[in-house]
DNA sequence: ATCACCGAAAGTGTCGACATAAATTTGATT
DNA sequence: AATCAAATTTATGTCGACACTTTCGGTGAT
């Protein structure tokens, strides 16, 4: 049906010509993201070829894809199923997200050149009047708090850790985000700490600011492991697997 | 022709079934990390269909994960290339293993049952041995730090930790190694290493762990930095990108 | 002699169809 | 009536072929 735009690219999506699978994944993707493809259910080749007017062999391109991404699993002679998400999964993401943003904090003090740093403090203002208009809302701020950390990650210059996690990593958050219906109540508390971080990283304290980019995420963590506690879903001490 | 034995899995390879594309994926990834396919040279579709005795379908979905876990490039109209290695790009590989194998190693030192730590003990003692009989030689040596590597992330207990590390960063690990030849002559160190890593893991004192695993391996990474300064492929002070 | 343009050849992208294995339903038996 | 077995049906895995794009070699003009 709607082929549609191409997402703003990070580093995948080859920019001249993007590719009939890559846009097929990028849409899926946005699909299974945002639960429009709930959790668990299967991924007909022959449905979604016919619905898309399309045949199976770029979509097949496109599952395999999503595979690699983690969005879904396949068994062998049996199809595609999207990933069911646990609670402990959504920790380990942050577990991973701590560590390799703490490295992509660090290298960003040490190679943001200085329009990037503005940029980035730019940003930080925009949001910050953005949330002082509408001020109870924390779905804007779940975006932002997502741009934010996406510019700190471009600006490590490390190509191989903004594939990790700007393409792979960070759209997983995002479903887990939407499937568990994740709010983030620590609005403000995140903006200081992301100031703080920008400050570090302008100073070029490399050290600090992997320090406070990791106690920010686990802050994050910390937050989500007490919703997960209150509705039940994971026993104080949950198991890592 | 050969199409050959399973890998050794870790979490790859669904264990009933080993499918035709995951056993062309595993055999062309092997010739890759070896050198058999030299770095940067074409992989023609129609060439190695024709070698392996089978059509382009699947040798496709091989080359998609080939793709996916960064061992070849892809241009949309143009064909898939062995990705080219580069000094920057092996640092930046080591920098993402000290801060996820530190994770592991945490993770380990507060997951792993007693039989695994005693089978891990164990598997120490056998590199001793092996190292006191053939000493010059680091080659062994390699296998079993990699083998070393691999039951610390494995006994994480965390399988997106495992899949990240032991299914696609250690196999670029090893490609760099052949491609550069990379000789580790901190053998006897990283014994050391090894043992106080193990301690810490049987006391249970996760962050001791973390911090003995990301010290080792940072070590490895001056010792690479220093051959490759020596060798005249980098300046002292190489950018990150 | 160098550069631009054009044509041919090779390779990738996509398609439709067949073979095979899994899930389901139907039928027969206990 | 319940259970097991076999056949049907669906979907995945694989194949061969065609269309389009890119690349390389040749030809002509400046």
């Amino acid at each position: 049906m709607h082929i549609l735009s191409t997402t703003f690219a990070t580093t995948e999506s080859t920019s001249p010509t993007p590719t009939l699978p890559e846009r097929l994944f990028a849409e899926i993707r946005r699909a299974i993201v945002e639960g429009e493809i709930p959790a668990g259910s299967k991924i007909s080749e022959p449905d979604l070829a016919s619905r898309f007017g399309i045949s199976r062999a770029p979509l097949r391109e496109a599952i395999g894809r999503l595979e690699a991404a983690n969005l879904v699993q396949r068994r062998p002679n049996y199809g595609a199923r999207v990933v069911s998400l646990s609670a402990p999964g959504l920790l380990e993401l942050y577990d991973m997200r701590e560590v390799m943003e703490g490295l992509a904090a660090r290298r960003a003090a040490e190679a943001m050149s200085e329009d990037e740093i503005a940029s980035l403090r730019a940003l930080l203002d925009e949001h910050e009047q953005a949330a002082g208009l509408r001020d109870g809302i924390a779905y804007v701020q779940q975006e932002g708090d997502l741009d934010f950390h996406y510019r700190i990650v471009q600006g490590s210059h490390s190509p191989r850790l903004v594939k990790t996690l700007c393409d792979d990593l960070y759209h997983l958050v995002r479903m887990y985000r939407f499937q568990l219906g994740m709010t983030s109540p620590r609005a403000r508390h995140a903006f200081c700490e992301h100031r703080h971080l920008v400050d570090a990283i302008e100073q070029r304290d490399a050290e600090l600011a992997e320090l406070l980019m990791r106690r920010h995420i686990r802050a994050a963590r910390t937050s989500i492991e007490r919703q997960l506690a209150a509705a039940g879903n994971i026993p104080p001490t949950g198991d890592a697997s």
